[in-house]
DNA sequence: CTGAAAGCGCTAACAG
DNA sequence: CTGTTAGCGCTTTCAG
């Protein structure tokens, strides 16, 4: 009924708990004899021992679990980024703590640390700069997801230059010269994107103008086009780059709603790609970014942090991949 | 640098360390003066506090820890249940550990166990029943999500019942006789709602078929829909029932891409709800559940397990509600 | 009403 | 190559 102990394995191996232990750590300067680590080993199995994480954490201060902190559950943005990284994370023996943020990260970081989770990543988008530049400082190492900040090496970002280049020169390629960007002051994430989109417009001779959204949502998407395309405003404007899918999916219906023919009159295309995006109508065309190696990273460079390892940012090596769907067409002459 | 810990409130408090102990757990048979009890709530307060769980989890086997076990993190079925779950768990001082199924629940309940966790919650609806009805059995306590297997009490549901009685009266009372249900082997949760569908139908005198689909994805949807609009045959069929709301969305573009007019020539609704369902074309009806509270309510049904207490199967006491919309109109006559 | 003391299961420094 | 030992921070029984 009660969960094999060390004492046991070493025990029934006619050895010491600190060889077990050892052994279990793979200590560098224990020399053991063949047969008494067979003979431990097959003890282990046998009792199908598993170390009691508690007392390992209560003796390092090292509970293997990370947290994985989000300022909206219902929000499905990272559903892939953690999927990455709990694989991950289970792959080098880490534990995910899901948790909702609290701006107050000094406090979360000795939350985090009585409860024995070694490091957070954090995704961020709501936190006022001035949080976020003093993540080094933390009773606990945090990397932030997705998000770039000037003199912080502590992010996981996916490559939005590259995405960016993706989805101009698909835009630029089809003929539109006149592109219109959906912003968002609440989502400090966004600046990132925007601005490797505006500076490729730059060098593609790409006119960019701004609309600004009150948000990430489709709610927030279909306002925002029912401001734009129901007034007499697009002007020159033949496309729509909005950083976020369903923003794209609430514009979208708004164009619908509004008459506005997507993408005979209008192009969109949105960055990030998930399976709605393969049903709307038209179906969307996207930039695929890697999530799922964004998180996987993001571990990897907690992992780092925790074991007192000085990493530079990560930058998610895997290419974005362009997916052509409905949305955009070249644009009427 | 290091953090407080309770020997240093004792201290400061000019007090023994069991003292505090008692004093934070809320021994009954604990008389302490009010004097000393606000030293120590002083001191606690002062140095700010925080019991180490990692120690407490060693001396209690009871490490503060839940875990919300998912087939797939990318389906964001899950979204709410597990907002609700983590808001409750935060108040009752529980952590809350994601995990991917793993068929082996005896297997997992072990290792959970060596890491402090306490109970689980199951998203399993892809587990044969076989596995399912032994949950009693386990190392920690389970309580499965959604699904019920007869003779298990560890479950907690949200009203199907109630849900399919909606859906049924909403398209009955539009005139619609002969509905078709889709359905799916590999979900083992879908039984539930599908056998309240039906027998629901037979009360208000409509008739069911069954079209199987081929998982819950938009694209099992639409791929089931191009089976059955493509071919010819709908026959008397006016309205369709998706168990999910994915399977709606790619039904819905299968509709499209067919050339069948919805709600005009055929209605849809969709059990469970979601932001996107307001933003197809058209929008979809659906039956929006309290998936939060389900989260909450298994948490607390957890809890009672995890005391050692044996509350029987619960049920959600929040009643779904019917979001009209779009996809659901009068048949034609 | 409060203190002393044992020990949860494990790690790591030191001794043999 | 292996054993001894001293705790990590907390809970809990038993004495005062």
């Amino acid at each position: 009924m009660k969960p094999v102990t060390m004492r046991q394995v070493a025990q029934q191996a006619g050895v010491d708990v600190s060889v077990v232990s050892r052994l279990l750590n793979e200590d560098p300067r224990l020399s053991i004899s063949p047969a008494t680590r067979d003979r431990v080993l097959q003890a282990i199995t046998d009792l199908d021992y598993r170390p009691n994480l508690a007392a390992r954490a209560l003796r390092t201060n090292h509970g293997g679990m990370i947290a994985f902190v989000v300022p909206d559950f219902t929000s499905s943005v990272y559903a892939h980024v953690i999927s990455g990284a709990h694989q991950r994370a289970q792959e080098i023996g880490y534990a995910v703590v899901v948790d909702a943020l609290d701006p107050d990260l000094a406090r979360t970081a000795r939350r985090y640390r009585a409860r024995g989770i070694d490091g957070a990543l954090l995704a961020g988008a709501t936190l006022p700069d001035r949080d976020v530049v003093s993540l080094e400082d933390l009773s606990i190492p945090m990397v932030l997801l997705n998000r770039r900040v000037p003199g912080l090496t502590r992010t996981a970002c996916v490559d939005y230059a590259a995405a960016s280049r993706l989805a101009i020169d698909h835009l630029a390629d089809l003929g539109h010269r006149d592109v219109m960007v959906l912003s968002s002051p609440r989502n400090a994430d966004f600046t990132e994107r925007l601005k490797a989109f505006r500076s490729r417009a730059r060098s593609r001779r790409v006119t960019t103008s701004t609309a600004t959204a009150g948000g990430i949502s489709a709610q927030a998407g279909y306002d925002t086009g029912r401001r734009i395309l129901g007034g007499d405003g697009l002007g020159e404007v033949t496309a729509v780059f909005c950083p976020t899918l369903m923003l794209a999916v609430g514009f979208l219906a708004a164009a619908h709603a509004t008459g506005v023919r997507v993408p005979d009159e209008l192009s969109v295309i949105a960055m990030h790609d998930a399976e709605i995006a393969s049903f709307t109508t038209p179906a969307l065309t996207t930039v695929a970014l890697p999530m799922a190696e964004l998180g996987a990273l993001a571990i990897d460079h907690l992992r780092a942090l925790v074991d007192q390892r000085h990493p530079g940012p990560t930058v998610v090596d895997v290419a974005p991949r362009l997916e052509v769907r409905g949305s955009t067409a070249p644009p009427r002459t």
